[in-house]
DNA sequence: TCATTTATAGGTGTTTTCACGGTATTTTTA
DNA sequence: TAAAAATACCGTGAAAACACCTATAAATGA
């Protein structure tokens, strides 16, 4: 029997998950949280799942952290990634934090099925989405890092700076807000604009947006 | 029996969700559809089902014009909304399109099951996200006239705009790809500035977003 | 330990955004 | 059909955003 865990923070969500995968013979899901700090609450102590199936975008403690907690802490514990992203950032940075698979929240039910059997029995779940990435990691890597580094590498101040990026403020509000010089705003904004590869502030917004910096 | 149609765009929500419903006594899941176009495609020369779970922000046809037009050709069907978004503006907006109730996603299955027992028997869930909405659009007509109403507004062009504004693109940018004088295009953001009440470029994009307009 | 990187901050100038004042024409609607 | 609205457009000036460059102290690291 494989034991499985959901960490998703829509519960209706995770609620139908749960009968898909128990209905799968083999499979049985034994634990369920709201995001990964309660992931952890939850299983300290009891014997870690197999298969820990992983959203991105929570509160509290995202799917980046949760997955590197576990890949330091639960060595058995195979994390499977199940996101509405579909960006290349994402998905390199999850893998890179110790992802076995990842496959999109609009997947066919065989593709679910799949992908647990898959990383069961070889440990790993390599799709097309997975090893397109992958390869062009391989060929590219440079500019991937630029890319998923730059997210890894996010400062705490950065990341704050891009939760402000994402309001009416203006630079010098924001400046006063984090207790910044505004010259510095306008240093961590050129230093993004470069990292991130954008060029004005609504490309910043969408970034944060789209890679789960910011909840709206 | 009550029968059921899934409109959602996430085909392994799609799943689960029919598992839940299909679980509960006296409800059965008898279509399921990616969005609104497929949907009215699905159901032409069937008999229509009692209750439609309905997603907003799906690709194609989204879930206020599904909404609508159910209420406008199939008077016997009821919407339940099922989505993500919690703003004010969704909701309201979706009321008035005719749906009967409006739950989250991360709501919790036993909600879920209120909120189809509800509907089936009284033809409406009312719940306090929907009784908070409706007392204070009761109160605060003109506040939230000036959002629901503009968002349900959009002319054609500005929703183009909108679209344009979650770009890179300089307003003198957007006004060549939409073939209008850059003072048009000032015009545009300013009257948008006002209906929906914000005060930046950034402002427009979140709320674009928000509600859907773009898909990020 | 000496070089490099990182975080902070500043100067100057251009481009873009935004506010506020308009006009002319077409479409709606009362 | 006259009034109201929506649509497309214009001018000016201030504020904000952006580009590019330098500088210093602290932390890092080879």
């Amino acid at each position: 029997m494989t034991f499985v865990a959901l960490v998703d923070d829509h519960e209706l969500l995770r609620t139908g998950l749960a009968a898909i995968i128990n209905s799968f013979e083999g499979f049985k899901v034994v634990m369920e949280a709201n995001n990964g700090k309660q992931f952890i609450e939850k299983v300290k102590g009891k014997t870690p799942p197999d298969i820990v199936l992983l959203d991105i975008t929570m509160p509290i403690m995202d799917g980046y952290e949760t997955s590197s907690w576990i890949k330091n802490n639960l060595q058995q514990t195979k994390v499977l990634v199940l996101s509405m992203l579909e960006n290349d950032t994402a998905i390199i940075r999850m893998l890179k934090n110790g992802a076995r698979g990842y496959i999109l929240k609009d997947s066919k039910p065989k593709v679910f099925k799949d992908a647990l059997d898959s990383i069961r029995d070889s440990g790993y779940f390599i799709n097309e989405l997975v090893s397109n990435k992958l390869m062009h990691y391989i060929n590219h890597e440079e500019v991937y890092d630029g890319d998923a580094v730059a997210l890894n590498s996010l400062s705490e101040n950065e990341s704050t700076f891009l939760k402000w990026i994402c309001t009416e403020k203006t630079y010098k509000e924001i400046a006063d807000e984090m207790c910044l010089s505004p010259r510095t705003i306008d240093t961590y904004r050129d230093n993004l604009f470069k990292k991130l590869d954008v060029k004005t502030r609504v490309g910043l917004a969408i970034f944060a947006i789209k890679n789960g910096i910011v909840n709206i």
